[in-house]
RNA sequence: GUGAGCAUGGCGAAGUGGUUAACGCACCGGAUUGUGGAUCCGGCACGCGUGGGUUCGAUUCCCACUGCUCACCCCA
């Protein structure tokens, strides 16, 4: 039956006209509050060289391991499309010296990203995200708003019930420490652990917290390891304590989860998911104070976040809390008798040119058809114009929902309509 | 990558080893010639994912393939 004609690709969507709609209301709610937190939007390619993201995201990670769409282009060269928008942003950050313009730099993106994953309910393999980025500003401060914004952004999309779970995954200075107890810790139970685990504890140990596995989290707990956060350096836990103060301040509630550990490599410090109970996340961010310099940038502090749109739209319409209604189209033009094609054609273009919404039939059918076409088109009203109107330069005009019905000349229509039609 | 379930008209959905494959929604047309939303009447799958097999006969049984969905993993 389906053939690659008539099917679209595994994990892909079409975003009908009834969607789309609502794909561009929350993109008009996005864009309004960062221009209020003072975002402006950067827009980078949709493929990148491949080596950006197997190095930006980390070698280690799930989403480079297995998920890239990666293809060689006609010149040889590896490309991939992008998976996540860190990197680029970030690539482009150092690319064209953003840094050199001011302090800080507070960007935001829209757009698709691409995971070569089994789809299944809320996960695509082109889904689409949200994010914010904020270069060069070190402080608790700015953790603080970012996550304020995640927040308010899920809030003013219309989300309910959101949850923030917080944690702090370290630096540079106090990830080696803990990553040496763990493996101290853990290396003599190594067999009692899940086959992923112990992979893990070879190149990431800090994820073995992460594991949804009961025998490993029973392990974990009988082996004493430290979590992360009882293995903070001074300054990460003043940081840390900084930002829990300030998101107090701001009334943001949140959860500390001492096992929450982002499944990208760049993360340092405070990491954070937004979360609903019975779904997976459906934003998650963190700090990143060393890509920058990593991507052959100037060592740069960095925090940012990204929201899943799909998951987010899906969610939605599973709590029916949008409000969104959308604008239909106020005259239907029905053609009486096709002397009066002309005539309907000349009324059209004047609607149209004064801001009215207007549409014809275009299939040649019945007075009757085209007025049935009005009401499911949801028309607010119907000029009918046949060889009497043509006539006399007037236009029959009904009201669709109160049925009444009257005769305008013609040069009054637009300027009727536009008075409030006969609500006047 | 692992596991499970499902595949019937535009959509939802019944169904049986054997005459014309229910029904609902949607859609199209009609109920006196230029009027919608209600009602009534009529129309709408030569076909039951694809390819094989079993059988006198398969949409219904078996196998393979493909697709979709859901879960795990991981994430947005």
């Amino acid at each position: 039956m389906k053939n690659l004609l008539t099917q679209r690709p595994r994990g892909t969507a079409d975003i009908l006209p009834q969607e789309s709609a609502r794909w561009q209301d929350i993109e008009r709610t996005v864009r309004e509050l960062c221009r209020l937190y003072g975002y402006q939007e950067i827009r980078t390619p949709i493929f990148e060289h491949t080596e950006l993201f197997a190095r930006g995201v980390g070698e280690t990670t799930d989403i480079v391991e297995k998920e890239m769409y990666t293809f060689e282009d006609r010149g040889g060269r590896s490309v991939t499309l992008r998976p996540e928008g860190t990197a680029s942003v970030v690539r482009a950050f150092v690319e064209n010296k953003l840094y050199g313009l001011s302090d800080v730099v507070k960007l935001y993106y829209i757009g698709p990203m691409f995971r070569y994953e089994k789809p299944q309910k809320g996960r695509l393999r082109q889904l689409h995200q949200f994010g914010c980025e904020v270069f060069a500003a070190p402080g608790p401060d700015v953790d603080a708003e970012v996550i304020a914004l995640n927040v308010e952004m899920l809030t003013r999309a219309g989300l309910q019930g959101v949850k923030v779970e917080l944690n702090s995954v370290g630096c540079s200075v106090c990830r080696p420490q803990h990553r040496a107890q763990m493996l101290a810790k853990l290396t003599p139970l190594k067999d009692q652990l899940c086959t992923d685990c112990q992979r893990r504890l070879e190149r990431n140990p800090m994820r073995i917290f992460d594991c949804k596995n009961e025998s490993c989290q029973r392990v974990l707990a009988a082996s004493e390891a430290p979590t992360i956060l009882q293995s903070l350096c001074e300054d990460c836990q003043n940081h840390f304590s900084g930002v829990q103060n300030l998101l107090r301040t701001a009334g943001i509630s949140f959860e500390i989860n001492s096992h929450l550990v982002r499944g990208l490599d760049y993360y340092t410090r405070t990491a954070w998911e937004c979360v609903l109970p019975g779904y997976s996340s459906v934003a998650g961010g963190g700090r990143y104070n060393g890509l920058v310099a990593e991507a052959g940038g100037p060592e740069t502090p960095g925090i940012g976040f990204a929201v899943g749109l799909d998951r987010l739209l899906m969610i939605l319409l599973e709590q029916q809390r949008e409000t969104f209604v959308r604008a239909g189209l106020e005259v239907f033009v029905a053609v009486a008798d096709v002397l009066a094609q002309g005539y309907s054609m000349e009324i059209l273009q004047e609607l149209r040119a004064a801001g009215i919404a207007a549409d014809k039939d275009y299939l040649g059918r019945g007075l009757k058809a085209q007025l049935k076409s009005a009401d499911r088109r949801g028309a607010t009203y119907t000029v009918i114009v046949g060889e009497r109107e043509l006539a006399n330069e007037t236009v029959g005009l009904k009201n669709l929902s109160t049925g009444s019905q009257l005769e305008l000349p013609r040069a009054a229509l637009v300027g009727y309509l536009q008075n409030g039609g006969d609500k006047q």
